[in-house]
DNA sequence: TATGAATGAGATTTCATTCAT
DNA sequence: TATGAATGAAATCTCATTCAT
């Protein structure tokens, strides 16, 4: 379901259909005001649907809330989205709008060193991904991967695999370059990420309730440090350790 | 409310009482009808709300299910707990009994080299933690944190600050022992478990759907082989980098 | 169902089954204490229930508190009462021990005159019945008679009516020996009990809450008053007036 | 909530509003179906329930039968009001609405007689008050004044001691312009009013089970008759007597 | 398109009643 | 006789969904 397009309803596939990134991101369009912005609509509600999902769960959000939130009737929710589970789906497969994919691009035509684009990868990715809704979303999809499973299935696929994969390009390419010590690559991503990914599920939990706060900044060049430190070749040797 | 002591109700304050574990592992009994009474039965409820509480969440968790899945009435639930808030509050505090305090006190004691202690410390708490009902509470907090504040800052301080202090206390002796290198020590604990952690929550979520499998054996050797990689001294000089 | 018999089962009526008599009025009995007393259980049982009734009514009242007031454990209450219904009609049957009878008996023996037999009756109606448990019941169930209709036949004839009978006697009496004027007599008795009773209720009311207090001695002294001025034949003609 | 505003939910506070008497008298409602929408909904809603709660008592209504007997779902109850016990406040708080402070003012102006005046006041009283739904009222509060405290002193405060301040006025006025004996005042509302108050109960209560049935008119009648007979100046002195 | 009153299925909670001990 | 854990039917309350306007 797009936000661009006529609100389509029941979308075919199990999940997912028609990711159109641009919308779901910000949802505050910037139409000239003096028009009812009447196309924003979809997107808009699922923006507030997403953030209280994000907030409360997906079961403990009413759509009454969602609703007041994005300031329509509950009715108007029927318009655009044939049942809850409908606009959890498409709130979820709307955020999926990857720099992912422009990361891709970006990467094969670099030409610095590999813990450069390292450094590079990390912290694009918090300012593009973590620190956006997509951070939430993730939150969002780890609480409820055991009520959604095909949803999570989609989601690992077409979010978590492609996310690693910007992690694994960068170190495959490190070691194949001579510029990192030749360790097993295999979960060398998630161990990358996952200081990242620590770091958006802290954000939307914890640290709401007033407990301790992380400056991105310093706690992710810190992980770099570590990181590449621990990819740095052994100096006297050219053979690996483990 | 102790499994093993009298059904106190309405105890709404938050507390570890007597640690039983084992009391909230298996809730399937398999007895011939509906003749049995004992003061297991906290215990036996507890345990089974925990576990649909880990799969579903706390609001999709429906109480006929917990009753079901425990294999006694809806009505009995209200013998032991006041509401189901009160049930979750219980569920999370009674979670809580750390072998945190039992490996504080093991540490103290080790005089080993700081890169051994760091490695018996994270294949240990996957052990003791991660792996167990401890690693579910985890993520069910983290998702409900939103929901609780305050049941999440009590988690907070009891668990996630001790366990972190535990790498705490590990990083910093190596430093101070001239054995690890002298990195900033604010974010390092977190850095430390953040791979423990999110294994713990990908057990619990990703993994469920099918998804990827990890070998938390080999995952988590790599991480430890990293990260004491990372905190090495530099070999041929005796300053730090950054 | 006299107080004075022995604990007869099953009585006639409509109504009530098994009244326990001599305990319901005064429930604290005089056996020798080193005998748990056995007996007395049932008018135990009952008055606690009765309490609890008039206080909360009938629905609000709990087995369980009716349980804990009498101090014993809530499966003890079947041993001696079918249901909640049932003890509840127990316990208004129990309750009706009337003096009732005693009084009639007296009265038919008065030689004085009828200002002064009324005089008697409102005062020891008060402290005979009114400010006994007896009033107490007459709250209850008028507060229940639209729930238990038959219960409240039962009530009215058996009490209101022969309660209504002492005061019809009395100024029946006093009109046809010429010391009360000729008033149609048929609500006389009525009028006449009236705030008897309105005080009954009162107290097992509005008075509870802090409201305002009311001074029975003085309160029935000048309803006496007024009730025998109105009652004065006209001084000067010995007809009567309308 | 007055039933011609927009319904406005949980007004903690017990507070008169808006009274329109006339919605709470007729619940049944001869549509087809259930097509319908207005706000004369809480006004019906609270009609129905006023008329269960005084057959019935507050615990022992159900719900589901207020529902019925609106012709409504039971859900639409809670868009109205919270809780039950808020919709218990409301019909109560809803149903003073009283012809009290009318008849005040028209009391002031009075110019005639102080028995005449009193004569009008019994009679108006049964007739707009005792008759009418706020004799019902009396009697529920009555029976729930034990489980409701703070309502009980309300109502206290604001039906019965304006009440009895009618009364109080009109045997003041009597005694001041020497119409009346010089009786002590204290009590001398309340047995005026006693009377008509029993009424009121007793056509609530023991009157719906088929018991003795009183005639309003007849009684009321006697009752006038006996109270200025009994204020009435003793014709052959100026002192009072006692 | 948008509303929001109304619905009804289903959730939580209560409590009279039972029954093994 | 007495207990109190357990039950289950029924009550209160919630909320996704519908539909007349």
């Amino acid at each position: 379901m797009s936000p661009t397009t006529t609100p389509a309803k029941s979308q075919s596939h199990v999940v997912i259909s028609d990711p159109h990134p641009t919308t779901l991101s910000s949802a505050k369009v910037l139409e000239p005001r003096w028009e009812r912005r009447k196309d924003a609509r979809p997107g808009e509600l699922a923006a507030a649907a997403l953030e209280l999902f994000i907030e409360k769960g997906f079961s403990a959000t009413r759509l009454d809330d969602v609703a007041r939130r994005a300031g329509v009737s509950k009715g108007t929710l029927y318009l655009y989205f044939d049942s809850k589970e409908e606009l959890f789906k498409t709130v979820i497969s709307e955020g999926i709008v990857s720099r992912i994919a422009e990361y891709e691009a970006r990467m094969c035509e670099y030409e610095g060193s590999s813990a450069d684009l390292l450094r590079d990868l990390i912290s694009t990715w918090w300012e593009q991904i973590g620190a956006t809704t997509l951070g939430g979303i993730t939150k969002l999809m780890l609480s409820e991967a055991g009520n959604f499973p095909a949803l999570a299935q989609y989601y690992h696929e077409n979010v978590i695999t492609r996310g690693m994969g910007l992690f694994d390009y960068v170190v495959k390419r490190g070691i194949e370059r001579g510029e990192f010590r030749n360790v097993p690559t295999e979960y060398l991503p998630r161990l990358s990420a996952a200081p990242v990914v620590m770091l958006m599920l802290w954000r939307h939990s914890f640290d709401l309730c007033g407990c301790e706060q992380i400056e991105p900044k310093e706690y992710l060049a810190l992980h770099t440090d570590m990181l590449i430190h621990a990819l740095k070749l052994d100096p006297n040797q050219d053979k690996t350790s483990a």
